[in-house]
DNA sequence: TGTTCGCTTGTTTTT
DNA sequence: CAAGCGAACA
C-alpha cells in the first residue's frame, strides 16, 4: 500500500472540492496549467481508496494514448495497484472495446479491421468513380470530411440523403452510401464508425447498455472541450444525464472544431447534465505571470468562452519576445539561437511550435546546420510510412480475408507479375461475386486470365493461405519473420541507396515494436495479432515521443497538454496563424486564436514569438502580413526584435491571398527575363533604389537577392 | 509487366 | 517543393 492520500497537502482548495465531489455531474473548468490531470487522478484514487468504490467501476477517458498512459501510471502509483483494473484510455479505444465484445449484435462483422486515413481516401476515390463523379470537382479529402462530419453527428447515409439540401450534399450523399458499402465489403470500420457504431450498439441493445451502466459507477472525461456529438452521446449513454460524471475541460483550449468538437458541450454543460456543478480552477502552476498576462490578453478577444482569469504565484518573469524576420530561414536562425542560448535551460526543455507541418522544415535545416539535437513529432508518421503500411496490410489480410484495400495494397508488392491487366480482371470478377477480392482469388482457375497473370494470382493466394496457417500457431514476432521471408519483401530495399537503408531500418523498428507489444506485461492473453493491429491503428506519433532527446519540433495541435521551460511559436502571420482557411468564419478565427493561446501557455519561463516578412509556400515566395493576433497582445510588455535586413517601405506587392497565385515577385515565366535597370546610373541595384523595367515600368527595389547572372 | 520520367497539382490541424 | 499521376519506354 502506498502512503496515505494526503489530499490537503497535494491539492489546493478548488482542486480538493473537485476531487471530493459527491454524486451527480460536475464540470471542472480547468485553465491551462491548473492541474487538471491531478484532479482526475486524485479523484479516482479518492473514490477507490476512501470511498470504497471498486476500481473496475471507474472509467477515465481522454483523447490521446499518451495522456491516457500518463494518467494510468499516476493512478497506479496513487493506488499502488498494477495493472489497474479500471479502464483508462481514449474514447476510440473504449468504443472499440465495446464493438469487439458486442458488435456482432448489431451486425458489425467480428474480426473487422480499422481503415486508416489512406484507406478512407482510397475508398472515397473508388466511390466517386463508381458514381461517375470527377475527382477534380469533388476532392476526395473534402468529400471524406463531409462524410466524417455526418458520422460525428450520427447521421447515416440514408438520413444524409434525405436531408441533403445543397448541391454539394446531394452529390455527396450517394458517395457516402457507396463508401459505406465498400467498408462493409471489406469488413472494415473507420475511425468515426467506432464512435457511431458504439452509440448505435448502446441505443439498440438495452441489455448491453444495462450491463455497462451497472458496471460503470463513475466516469471521468478529460479535455471535454474536444468532444463531438457522438462522444457526447456515448457519455450520456454510459453514465446518464444525472450520473456521476466528472468532465474536465477548458473552452479556451478547444482546437478540434474541424474534427466535429463542439464547444457547447462545455459552454452549455448544465443544459446537457441535470443539476451539474460547475467549478473553476484558475490557479496556474506552470507559467510566469508575464506569460499568463500575454496569453490572457489574447484569448480575451474571443466571444465563445466563459469569463475567467488565471493567476500564479510566479510573479513577474521575463517579458515575451517577438522576432520579425526576413524569411523563414532567418526566423529559424533567430528562434533557435534564442532557445539555445538561454541560461539553465537544456535544449530538451525547449520547443518550437508551428501551425503547419511544412513549417518544420526550416527549423530542421537550421538544427542540422548547427549540429543540434532535435525531435520532430508528427509529419510523416511511423505507421504511415509505405513499408510499414505494406507490412500492416499483410497482417490485416491474414486476419481478415475480406480486407480489399489490404489485398490491393500488397497484391503486387513486392512485384510478382500481377500488373494492371490482371488486376482489372480480378476486380471485375470480385464485383461479380459481391465485392470480395479474396473470393475472386479463389476462383482464378475457373476464370479467364492470361497464363502468366493467372499463375501469379494463384501463387499469391497460396502465399497468403500458407501465412494464414502459420499465423494460427506462430507468435507474432515469428510470424513477421516468416512473412518477410516468404514474401521476400525486404528484397525490395536490398540496394545501397540511403533511402532503402532507412526503410529497412523502419522494418526492423516495426519488428521491435511487435516484439515489445507481444511481451507487454499488462497484456491479457488473447489474439495477439488482432490486438496488435488495433494498437497500430490507434496510436499516433506523439505517443512515442520522448522529450529528452533535444529541442522538440511540433505543431500547435500536438503540443496540447505538454509544457516546456521555453517555447517559441513561429509563423505569426496572416494566412498561417490565423490560417487562411479560417478566413471569414468567426468561429474558426476564434479557434486559431485558441491555438496560439495553447502554444503560449505551454511555456513555463520564456516565450518567444516569430514571424517573417516573406515565406516560401508551395515553392513560391510570398509576402506575408503580420498576424492580427500580435496586435491583440499588450505591446508594452513585448520585447520586439527585428532583422536588420528587414526593409521598411511601402510594399508594392499588396496583400496576398494564401492560395492566390503570387503576383509581385513571380518566379515562373521562363525564358530570359528582361532585366531591371537602375534609374540612376552608378550604384547598381540597391534596396530602396528606383529602377525601370522595359515592360513593367518604374519601381522600387524591395529586396536584392543573388549575384552575377542570378542577381 | 515494370520502371522511369515529366507533368500537374496542391499544402491545416489528427483521434 | 513534394507527391501523385499518367504516359512513354525497357
Amino acid at each position: 500500500m502506498p502512503p496515505a492520500l494526503d489530499l490537503e497537502t497535494a491539492l489546493n482548495p478548488q482542486q480538493l472540492e473537485a476531487v471530493q465531489h459527491g454524486t451527480g455531474p460536475q464540470l471542472v473548468l480547468a485553465g491551462a496549467g491548473s492541474g487538471k490531470t491531478r484532479v482526475i487522478t486524485y479523484r479516482v484514487a479518492w473514490l477507490v481508496r476512501e470511498m470504497g468504490v471498486p476500481a473496475n467501476s471507474v472509467v477515465a477517458v481522454t483523447f490521446t494514448n499518451k495522456a491516457a498512459g500518463e494518467m494510468q501510471e499516476r493512478i497506479e502509483r496513487l493506488l499502488g495497484v498494477t495493472p489497474l483494473p479500471s479502464f483508462v484510455g481514449t474514447f476510440h479505444r473504449f468504443a472499440l472495446g465495446l464493438l469487439r465484445r458486442w458488435g456482432s449484435r448489431i451486425g458489425v462483422p467480428s474480426g473487422f479491421v480499422i481503415f486508416d486515413r489512406d484507406d478512407q481516401i482510397a475508398a472515397v476515390k473508388k466511390a466517386l468513380k463508381e458514381e461517375g463523379i470527377a475527382e477534380s470537382s469533388f476532392q476526395p479529402r473534402q468529400v471524406l470530411s463531409a462524410i466524417s462530419a455526418a458520422k460525428n453527428r450520427l447521421i447515416g447515409p440514408a438520413e444524409y440523403e434525405s436531408s441533403a439540401g445543397g448541391f454539394y450534399e446531394r452529390k455527396v450523399a450517394p458517395v457516402y452510401r457507396r463508401y459505406q458499402t465498400l467498408l462493409q465489403q471489406s469488413s472494415a470500420v473507420d475511425f468515426d464508425d467506432m464512435l457511431r457504431l458504439a452509440v448505435r450498439l448502446l441505443d439498440d441493445e438495452e441489455e448491453v447498455r444495462e450491463r455497462l451502466r451497472n458496471r460503470i459507477a463513475y466516469l471521468l472525461v478529460d479535455e471535454f472541450q474536444d468532444t463531438n456529438h457522438a462522444q457526447m452521446r456515448l457519455v450520456h449513454q454510459v453514465i446518464g444525464a444525472d450520473g456521476n460524471l466528472t468532465a474536465v475541460g477548458d473552452e479556451d483550449q478547444g482546437i478540434y472544431r474541424w474534427r466535429g468538437a463542439d464547444l457547447d458541450n462545455v459552454l452549455e454543460f448544465e443544459r446537457y447534465f441535470e443539476g451539474a456543478t460547475v467549478r473553476k480552477l484558475e490557479r496556474n502552476y506552470r507559467s510566469t505571470q508575464a506569460i499568463l498576462d500575454t496569453a490572457a490578453a489574447l484569448v480575451e478577444h474571443n466571444q465563445r468562452r466563459r469569463p475567467k482569469r488565471l493567476w500564479t504565484d510566479l510573479e513577474g518573469g521575463e517579458a515575451p519576445e517577438l522576432y520579425r524576420g526576413r524569411d523563414e530561414g532567418d526566423e529559424a536562425r533567430w528562434l533557435v539561437s534564442a532557445l539555445k542560448d538561454l541560461p539553465d535551460t537544456p535544449l530538451s526543455q525547449t520547443a518550437i511550435l508551428v501551425r503547419t507541418n511544412a513549417q518544420t522544415r526550416a527549423f530542421e535545416e537550421e538544427m542540422m546546420r548547427r549540429g543540434l539535437p532535435y525531435e520532430l513529432v508528427g509529419g510523416v508518421r511511423f505507421y504511415e510510412r509505405a513499408e510499414i503500411k505494406d507490412l500492416v496490410a499483410y497482417l490485416r489480410l491474414l486476419r481478415n480475408p475480406s480486407d480489399n484495400l489490404a489485398i490491393l495494397r500488397v497484391l503486387n508488392q513486392p512485384p510478382r507479375g500481377i500488373g494492371q491487366a490482371t488486376r482489372a480482371l480480378l476486380l471485375a470478377e470480385a464485383d461479380e461475386l459481391g465485392g470480395s477480392i479474396w473470393a475472386a482469388l479463389g476462383r482464378v482457375e475457373d476464370g479467364s486470365y492470361p497464363r502468366r497473370g493467372g499463375l501469379a494470382l494463384v501463387a499469391f493466394r497460396k502465399l497468403i493461405e500458407e501465412l494464414r496457417k502459420a499465423a494460427e500457431d506462430l507468435p507474432l514476432p515469428a510470424l513477421l519473420d516468416r512473412l518477410l521471408d516468404d514474401t521476400r519483401y525486404p528484397e525490395l530495399y536490398q540496394n545501397d541507396n540511403p533511402e532503402s537503408e532507412a526503410r529497412l531500418e523502419n522494418l526492423r523498428e516495426f519488428l521491435t515494436a511487435a516484439q515489445e507489444f507481444t511481451e507487454r506485461p499488462d497484456r491479457a492473453e488473447g489474439d495477439t495479432l488482432a490486438e496488435f493491429l488495433d494498437h497500430v491503428a490507434l496510436v499516433s506519433d506523439i505517443d512515442s515521443w520522448h522529450k529528452d532527446r533535444g529541442l522538440t519540433l511540433m505543431t500547435l495541435h500536438s503540443a496540447k497538454g505538454l509544457e516546456f521551460d521555453a517555447v517559441a511559436v513561429a509563423g505569426l502571420e496572416e494566412g498561417l496563424l490565423p490560417h487562411a482557411n479560417s478566413r471569414g468564419e468567426p468561429d474558426d478565427l476564434e479557434e486559431e486564436r485558441r491555438l496560439l493561446y495553447v502554444g503560449m501557455t505551454r511555456a513555463r519561463k520564456r516565450l518567444f514569438l516569430g514571424c517573417c516578412r516573406r515565406r516560401r509556400i508551395a515553392g513560391r515566395y510570398q509576402d506575408q502580413d503580420e498576424s492580427p493576433f500580435i496586435q491583440e497582445i499588450p505591446q508594452d510588455s513585448l520585447v520586439v526584435h527585428e532583422s536588420p535586413e528587414l526593409f521598411h517601405g511601402r510594399r508594392t506587392a499588396g496583400v496576398h491571398d494564401f492560395f492566390g497565385r503570387g503576383r509581385g515577385r513571380g518566379r515562373g515565366g521562363g525564358g530570359p527575363a528582361p532585366s531591371f535597370e537602375p534609374e540612376s546610373s552608378g550604384g547598381g541595384l540597391r534596396r530602396g533604389g528606383r529602377v525601370r523595367h522595359p515592360t513593367l515600368g518604374d519601381g522600387v527595389v524591395l529586396e536584392v537577392e543573388g549575384s552575377g547572372d542570378d542577381l
